[in-house]
RNA sequence: GCGCCCGUAGCUCAACCGGAUAGAGCAGCGGUCUUCUAAACCGCAGGUUGCAGGUUCGAGUCCUGCCGGGCGCGCCA
């Protein structure tokens, strides 16, 4: 039983003294932010003030009074302010724990909130015209590390990328690459210039100016020879830069310790015939009409300001019509949890799609998206303006290079993605030594660096220690800061937001930092050295984990 | 014009779905290495939480209206 349970079922009992608690009544807890206001503290006697029409100060009191702790886990129980009740853990509690902390090791902060159940978290999906911008970036590692939050709360979680290799899109890109071959076997042919980059003379006036077309073409040209030439269709040229494109963003994920469980291509819900049911089910419900040729969606229904199409009048359908597909094939497939990372530029077609599953019957509230704001990029103090069919982006790739993948990582979960991201390629570059990443990284590092000096003196680093003996106010700080890790995990599970964990590791680290400077540990006596060397071990376990979630590495030396 | 997001220290950002004295980092100033990693620590300074109202025991947080920035508002995705 956790100490919130411990204390709601005590408190609830308090209450009887009163007339007993009003039904549904759970009491909140929350840390305080001041120390000097206990470990753990309750606002119930202001929110039950109504009910029983009395002051929160006396109803403070009276639960005070009566409430029945056990004096091995609270060690004092204080009314304070307008009526809060703040509790004060006993030592003897926060060595036990300590102690079921250590003997957890690598499994510690897992929690089983979603035991037995499955999520679905989809991210990334990007269509195959280009690799992987920054942008990108913070899409990826946002959906990576939601989905690494969810199985440490227990979820059984599948990571899925959805894309779309038909469409005008790739026929451009496909038209892009032929275009390039061209030049390839005929070095004489005409060219022509589009947004100052120079293309031979078929190059499409949309096509994809990135240098990756021309790699794509000149592989085709050395396979091949001339032969292509020949081709009527583009499809050729299509596939071999999808092929490429795709192996392209695999690796790049790769590098940010990223693998996909699965992919999951529209065309699937055209083939089935999925989309074209959706419609007829639509059209049941009065929801679907056509007009002007077009099969339209009467978003008006759910506060939309006009209708929407769902079917062009060519007869191809939207995107949002396979979207609407494909939340409700995720719902079909069994998953509690759906999980969608988009950028801020779909925060007004979500809803439509939302409707559409709702209005078929299904159940949307195990869908849940997070929105991340744009990232700005800054070269020399100018915005770079980002166009994958223009080339004037920065790749994921680049960015890897240049402040490499810790930095890249920690830098799109260290802000709240509902914020704008401005991120200064140069200041990064130059600057990487300041950056948060490696006060965690330092901070493991410098734990293991103790360790290996106490082994090296002969220092116990496992078995019994005295950990009644740390006492000392950094200790004891230190110790409940790193029992508070489960909860972290799981409230930045809970809310999607991965920027709570990073802000709560950096508090470790410096909890940690002040305890080494406050305290020694080798060279003291030894009972105390040995249990100050546990409650480093403890740090270390949880920092290591922490940064796993994060996908960070944990270095053993800096 | 309409919808959504944001506005907090000089800069970049926190603040646990309304709680107690709004916190960190960087930049600035001043201290701390003969002892476990100084990529660190301690101290000082820095604020009318964009503005104006409202809701209540209590508002950075919720509501309304302005101001400023971003993203959308297609038979593109």
């Amino acid at each position: 039983m956790t100490m919130h349970d411990t204390l709601t079922r005590q408190l609830l009992a308090a209450l009887d003294a009163l007339g007993g608690a009003p039904d549904g009544f759970r009491p909140e807890f929350e840390i305080p932010a001041n120390p000097e206001h206990g470990d753990l503290s309750t606002n119930a006697a202001m929110q039950l003030a109504r009910h029983f029409r009395r002051s929160p100060r006396h109803i403070a009191d009276s639960i005070a009074e009566h409430m029945k702790t056990d004096p091995d886990l609270v060690a004092g129980v204080e009314v304070a302010g307008a009526g809060f009740i703040n509790f004060r853990f006993a030592d003897r509690w926060l060595h036990t724990r300590l102690g079921h902390l250590l003997s957890e090791g690598s499994t510690y902060g897992r929690t089983r909130h979603g035991a037995g159940k499955r999520a679905l978290v989809e991210f990334v999906s990007a269509n195959p015209t280009g690799p992987l911008t920054v942008g990108h970036g913070r899409n990826a590692v946002l959906g990576d590390t939601v989905a690494t939050l969810l199985e440490w709360t227990g979820y059984d979680v599948t990571r899925e990328y959805y894309f779309n290799d038909a469409g005008r899109q790739m026929r451009v890109l496909g038209e892009s690459v032929r275009a390039r071959y061209e030049a390839c076997a005929r070095p004489d042919m005409p060219t022509k210039t589009i947004d100052g980059v120079t293309v031979p003379g078929s190059f499409p006036d949309d096509g994809y100016l990135g240098h990756y077309i021309a790699d794509i073409a000149e592989k085709l040209f050395e396979e091949h020879g001339a032969r292509l030439l020949d081709e009527k269709s583009s499809d050729i040229f299509k596939q071999a830069a999808e092929k490429a494109i795709f192996a392209g963003i695999e690796a790049t994920l790769n590098r940010l310790g990223i693998r996909m469980d699965s992919y999951f291509n529209e065309r699937t819900l055209y083939d089935s015939g999925a989309i074209w049911d959706i419609v007829d089910a639509l059209r049941q419900k009065n929801l679907a009409y056509d007009k002007d040729g077009a099969v339209w969606f009467r978003t008006t229904e759910f506060g939309k300001e006009q209708d929407t199409v769902l079917v062009k009048s060519s007869g191809e359908p939207t995107y949002r019509l396979p979207d609407i597909g494909y939340h409700v094939n995720k719902i079909e497939r069994g998953f509690d949890r759906i999980v969608d990372i988009f950028g801020a530029d779909h925060i007004a077609t979500f809803p439509d799609v939302l409707s559409g599953v709702e209005a078929l019957g299904h159940d949307t509230s195990k869908i849940s998206v997070l929105i991340y704001q744009f990232v700005t990029l800054v070269r020399s103090g100018e915005p770079v303006k980002m166009s994958t069919r223009k080339a004037t982006y920065v790749t994921l790739d680049e960015l890897m290079d240049e402040v490499g993948e810790d930095v890249t990582r920690f830098f799109f979960l260290m802000r709240s993605a509902n914020t704008h991201l401005e991120f200064d390629l140069d200041l990064a570059r130059e600057a990487s030594e300041k950056n948060p990443v490696f006060y965690l990284q330092y901070a493991h590092a410098r734990i293991a660096s103790i360790l290996r000096k106490a082994d090296e003196t002969g220092l116990r680093s496992d078995g019994q220690a005295e950990l009644s003996l740390l006492t000392h106010p950094a200790e004891t700080s230190l110790i409940k800061q790193l029992l508070g890790f489960p909860e972290a995990v799981h409230m930045a599970a809970e809310l999607t937001e991965p920027q709570k964990l990073a802000t709560w590791l950096r508090d470790t680290a410096t909890s940690f930092s002040k305890f080494y400077g406050e305290c020694r540990i080798i060279g003291q006596e030894e009972a105390l050295a040995t249990a100050r060397l546990q409650l480093a071990s403890a740090t270390r376990i949880v920092l290591h984990n922490g940064l796993t979630v994060l996908g960070i590495s944990a270095p053993d030396s800096m």
